[in-house]
DNA sequence: GAGCACTGC
């Protein structure tokens, strides 16, 4: 666990001087050089009467002085719902729809829908907003004249089971008058009138249907959360609402951020409809803690022993941190022995095996206490019943996006108020909760960010760029965004398109982009499958470019046999680089009949190779409709590494006497140590993606010749640039390109 | 010789 991810960087005063009003500069100082000799020398004043107890356990120094600040408001106590029983499924249904908080606004509701175009709807999980108001909306006849009513959700999960109960609630079949649209699945029919879908998905209806006209009422659900896709529907969305003055349109929004949707929306109004949850305590630390981990470790102890029943679930940033708490968690338990009841601890995070992830549902046995620890997975996800406690450290690993290097980097950041607030509110989803901050009230007040910021200005755009050109949306830079991207992001992807020829001069879609953004991938990718026709190799293309969409790790390296995981996937290389391997595993694993013992077998991702497999699938139906057509290159490798050469052309590298530099930017870069490459050092590479960690990371490199630059790419490259200086001054065991290796 | 937050089309 390298040092730096675990330092807490020190950011706040005493709580007890905060409360007797603002301390002095001077003080502050005073306090600060204090604070970072005192890091975890607290006593145990708190939860004085169960004090005895648990001083017989840890020591003084193994616990952490929490202060209680605030109280996350809870909203009225929650009406048992009735459970059903087969006989009186229906009617229970309809008792349990009239005690959603949502339901006496109904009318209400449905009048302002009436006299406004677009109207806010602000409600929290829980008040019922998501299932009843489409249904609201379909009594009250908005689906009558053949128009159908979506609703959009981040998450295709949501989506699914969304649409599952309301599908029950109006007693029909899944598909027919409710259904679901998301990736790789249309559960919808020529009835469906009532459409849950993924934002992204409704982002794509656009291309075919630019102005809605198949509906009657848009709901964008979970506005607050401000994903990528959400945030462009808002710019199209009211767009047409100017030359559709009949669609309706409603965003729906956590408490937060309500006023911005409505000053966005022409000041559209806001209609408040109440939660259900229950009142979370909210403990700070009285001082930073240094060691984060550490704290935790502590901090899930002393609930333990001094707190009610009731699991606990604590928010670390990501799969390393969470294996070393969970161990150091399990070593303490261990060392206690008897002295407390049992505690379950069980990690949960994405690339963690789906047997693994089940086992945070299981009920807790009676007598013991529950510990998940999770990364932001729990934050919004998924949701664990029984959960009373939160503990958070207030961090989260967050993307970013530089566009004047083309780099992305993923860190360590400190998480908004609006996340912390989230994650509180995780303790109040069954009974009254508590929730404990590894930091001060002062540093939340003053040092965390009101909210996250959105996607849309920390991710690179060129398949938002290319979607919202083919919408016929040429200038950009004005758009209608909610939160405007940095100008240079949309500049760099407007001249990686015309790089790629998918815009020609004057900024204007081609044929060529034009069916680039048919395909659901980044332009560099369409363009690589597009050039697949003429070099005869869609096959294996299709293959690598699923592959390469698969973002994550396809090789799977448990901790205990990192040697044989790392021999088994060597035993994939093949000359050439890593999208051969991609293709090589890929391959091998068809062959295999997709199976997953197989990938078992070979320390490769189950759940990474199907997904492959999906994208794969997706991309061979739209072959068609961009006009390429199925080919194979029967093992010339060399026709697969010009198809990716002719997407790629704008990623490449050219080893120098001072390294990898890229060949348009000049920057210093270094192959991946797990590339194929990594010890081959070739001449000339390309490279999938740049990455940003301990160094700048070509990921994913594939060797090339600098003469097929310029075949591919002669608008792009002149001879003369491609010319190597050095070549003759090279070390004998390096810049050898294969062919000369022999 | 490094390291993979989470989504989504």
């Amino acid at each position: 666990m390298p040092e730096e991810t675990r330092g807490q960087p020190a950011r706040a005063v005493d709580l007890v001087e905060e409360e007797s009003g603002a301390p002095g500069e001077e003080q502050r100082r005073w306090e600060e050089a204090r604070l970072g000799a005192a890091a975890l020398k607290f006593g145990a004043r708190d939860a004085a009467s169960q004090e005895p107890k648990y001083q017989l356990v840890l020591e003084e120094e193994e616990t952490i002085e929490f202060v209680r600040a605030t109280q996350l408001q809870g909203d009225e106590e929650p009406a048992a719902p009735p459970s059903p029983t087969q006989a009186q499924q229906q009617e229970c249904i309809q008792a349990v729809r009239r005690s959603l908080p949502v339901f006496p606004f109904r009318e209400e509701l449905l009048a302002a829908i009436a006299s406004h175009q677009v109207l806010i709807i602000e409600g929290e999980t829980g008040s019922g907003k998501t299932t009843q108001i489409p249904q609201y909306l379909f009594e009250e006849g908005y689906t009558k004249k053949g128009l159908k009513i979506a609703c959009t959700q981040p998450r295709r999960v949501a989506a699914m089971s969304v649409a599952a109960r309301v599908a029950r609630e109006m007693g029909v079949k899944l598909g027919n008058e409710v259904g679901y649209s998301i990736r790789f699945e249309d559960c919808t029919s020529e009835r469906t009138v009532l459409r849950y879908m993924t934002d992204g998905m409704l982002l794509r209806e656009f291309l075919s249907e630019p102005d809605l006209a198949s509906y009657s009422v848009v709901m964008v659900d979970e506005a607050h959360e401000r994903t990528l896709h959400t945030d462009i529907l808002f710019g199209l969305i009211k767009d047409v609402a100017r030359f559709r003055p009949e669609l309706k349109v409603l965003v729906a929004s956590a408490t937060l951020d309500t006023a911005r949707f409505s000053t966005f929306f022409d000041d559209a109004p806001v209609f408040r409809i109440p939660g259900r949850r229950f009142p979370v305590d909210i403990f700070y630390t009285k001082a930073p803690e240094a060691d984060y981990l550490e704290a935790c470790v502590v901090s899930v102890l002393q609930i333990h022993v001094t707190q009610p029943p009731g699991d606990v679930l604590v928010f670390l940033t990501g799969q390393e941190e969470i294996e070393a708490a969970c161990e150091m968690l399990q070593d303490r338990c261990r060392r206690l022995g008897s002295k407390i009841r049992e505690l379950l601890v069980l990690p949960i995070y994405a690339n963690l095996p789906s047997d693994m992830q089940a086992r945070i549902f299981q009920p807790t046995p009676p007598g013991a206490r529950k510990v998940v620890v999770a990364t932001n997975i729990a934050e919004t996800s998924l949701t664990i019943e029984g959960i009373i406690y939160v503990l958070d450290p207030g961090f989260c690993k967050q993307k970013s996006y530089n566009p004047r290097t083309g780099m992305e980097s993923l860190t360590v950041t400190p998480c908004s108020k609006a996340s912390a607030n989230q994650r509180a509110g995780r303790a109040g989803r069954v009974a009254a909760g508590k929730c404990f901050r590894l930091y001060t009230a002062w540093a939340y007040q003053h040092e965390l960010e009101e909210t996250t910021v959105p996607e849309i200005q920390r991710t690179s755009l060129g398949n938002v760029v290319l979607l919202l050109k083919s919408l016929g949306i040429h200038d950009l830079m004005h758009f209608d965004f909610l939160d405007p991207p940095p100008y240079e992001t949309l500049l760099l992807a407007l001249e990686q398109l015309y790089a790629l020829g998918a815009l020609n001069h004057l900024g204007e879609l081609t044929t060529s982009g034009r069916k680039m953004a048919e395909l659901p991938v980044d332009p560099m990718l369409s363009k690589m499958i597009l050039a697949s026709e003429k070099y005869s190799c869609s096959e294996e293309i299709l293959t690598v470019a699923a592959m390469l969409s698969v973002n994550n790790s396809i090789f799977y390296r448990p901790k205990d046999k990192v040697v044989h995981a790392d021999n088994a996937r060597v035993n994939f290389f093949l000359p050439g680089g890593d999208h051969l391997v991609l293709l090589n595993v890929y391959t091998q694993w068809a062959e295999s009949g997709y199976s997953s013992q197989w990938c078992y077998e070979n320390f490769v991702q189950f759940r990474s190779m199907r997904r492959a497999r999906d994208v794969r699938e997706q991309l061979e139906g739209l072959l068609e409709r961009v006009e390429v057509g199925l080919s194979s290159c029967q093992g010339d490798y060399i026709r697969v590494r010009k198809a990716v050469t002719a997407g790629y052309f704008y990623h490449t590298a050219r080893l120098t006497r001072s390294g990898y530099r890229t060949v348009k930017q000049q920057q210093t870069v270094f192959i991946h140590p797990n590339s194929s490459l990594f010890e081959e050092q070739p001449r000339w590479l390309l490279y999938h993606e740049l990455v940003l960690t301990t160094k700048e990371f070509m990921r994913q490199v594939l060797e090339i010749e600098s003469s097929w630059l310029l075949e591919v790419a002669p608008h792009y490259y002149k001879a003369k640039e491609l010319e190597d200086p050095h070549a003759k001054k090279m070390p004998k065991k390096t810049g050898k390109t294969r062919e000369e290796l022999g």
